[in-house]
DNA sequence: TAGATTGTTAATCGATTAACAATC
DNA sequence: TAGATTGTTAATCGATTAACAATC
């Protein structure tokens, strides 16, 4: 199988989202225009993106509940996959909590949190052991994925324990990028990086408003610029 | 001032995350270099983005302190921004509770449930409000951002209702894209698509090291292909 | 001065869009 | 058949990397 792009790997999920809604919906079919549109991307990139899965048919569209299970099959939905979480604060526990994961195939199987006092509790059917346990039950269980969600100046040692019991991914929730050996892959989820792109979208919208009062004739070139606030904005 | 790539803008908090840890380690200066290898980039591409800020000084790099103060009123972080939250469950209890979005200008300023057995409680300063509420606080206060931690079925609603009280952006936290007018900036934080591509790079890294298990003859070009999951990715 | 490091330009790479042929 | 829609190729756009001149 062919290696696919990783911008496209990373709208699949989206793809599997709106089908599951239209599938609520009762919808059959949908085309290439209408993801386009929900997704505020051209029709021609959901082809292309789809047009591997050999779901489409002419005049129709893709047929919802068949190109839902083969995005399943090709991100490996089915095969579930345990991982272990470290830090049972606040985004911990949520983490723990948020059941829509299990459906990506993602099992939560233990947290660990440096609190001792915190050792015992269940969250979501997740249970918080001592976080002097992780290394060793990550390795003898054989645990790949490392979830943290520790604060910033842990977060490093939390992953060399993570990588030396075996992890081979982690999933990294503090504002920090990890240094991790080559064969170790790392997927930052840096909320503030998140919010500043928002902010700095919407200040740049605003004073492009305020500079279309003051000089009223930009207008029709204001409003060509608009093309790039339109909608959805993924990334 | 120049309109700053998409890109960059989402790499210099990051820049800004490591300049704060330099600081406390007592640092004075860092390289191009140096903040290459931490986010795992070419050292031309931090040159290119610190370059506007021009803060660099040949021969030594770039001044600790001075470099974060630029960044932080590049990206606004200075202007505190309001934000009402939707949803306090587990993910908008952790929102709530998340100190850290202070420093980079967001106050959540208030938080709605439709829940009324959560109206009253507070959570990291922050008072749940009754969700009825929110549309007409949130145009009586002039909030522009709308922060959405309810579950996928519910959000579309919500973001209809923020927008209808004169929200500009909007933060999506729910795991559906979001349909929303084209001057209303929308951010999706799609969990279940962060956790999709960290599942399927594992997966094509498992896969090529058993292929080169099998086939000892592949050895070269796969350490090649290592190219990629080196260290650090970020989106 | 020599050496190190920035800033900048040109080359490359990757992702998206536009156009259109294929087909049901 | 005519019309609608997919799949695919070529063109464009945007982002990254490589190379090197400028400079402290």
């Amino acid at each position: 199988m062919q290696r696919l792009e990783v911008a496209m790997v990373k709208r699949l999920p989206q793809y599997y989202q709106i089908l599951n809604k239209m599938k609520q919906h009762g919808q059959e079919y949908i085309s290439s225009e209408h993801f386009a549109r929900l997704l505020n991307v051209d029709p021609s990139l959901v082809r292309r993106d789809l047009s591997c899965l050999a779901t489409g048919i002419q005049k129709l569209g893709y047929p919802v509940r068949l190109t839902m299970e083969r995005i399943g099959q090709l991100l490996g939905m089915r095969n579930t996959k345990e991982a272990f979480l470290a830090g049972a604060g606040s985004l911990g526990r949520a983490l723990m909590a948020y059941s829509g994961l299990k459906e990506y195939g993602l099992k939560i199987t233990a947290a660990f949190d440096a609190d001792p006092a915190k050792a015992g509790e269940i969250v979501g059917g997740v249970k918080v052991l001592p976080a002097e346990k992780l290394a060793d039950l990550m390795s003898r269980m054989n645990i790949s994925i490392g979830i943290i969600a520790v604060p910033a100046d842990t977060a490093q040692g939390v992953a060399d324990v993570m990588v030396g019991a075996g992890a081979l991914a982690i999933w990294n929730f503090a504002p920090m990028t990890l240094q991790v050996p080559g064969n170790v892959i790392v997927r930052n989820e840096n909320l503030a990086a998140g919010y500043m792109l928002l902010s700095y979208e919407l200040e740049q919208n605003l004073s492009r408003r305020s500079e279309s009062i003051d000089e009223k004739h930009v207008n029709e070139q204001a409003a060509g610029e608009q093309a790039l606030p339109q909608g959805e904005r993924n990334t």
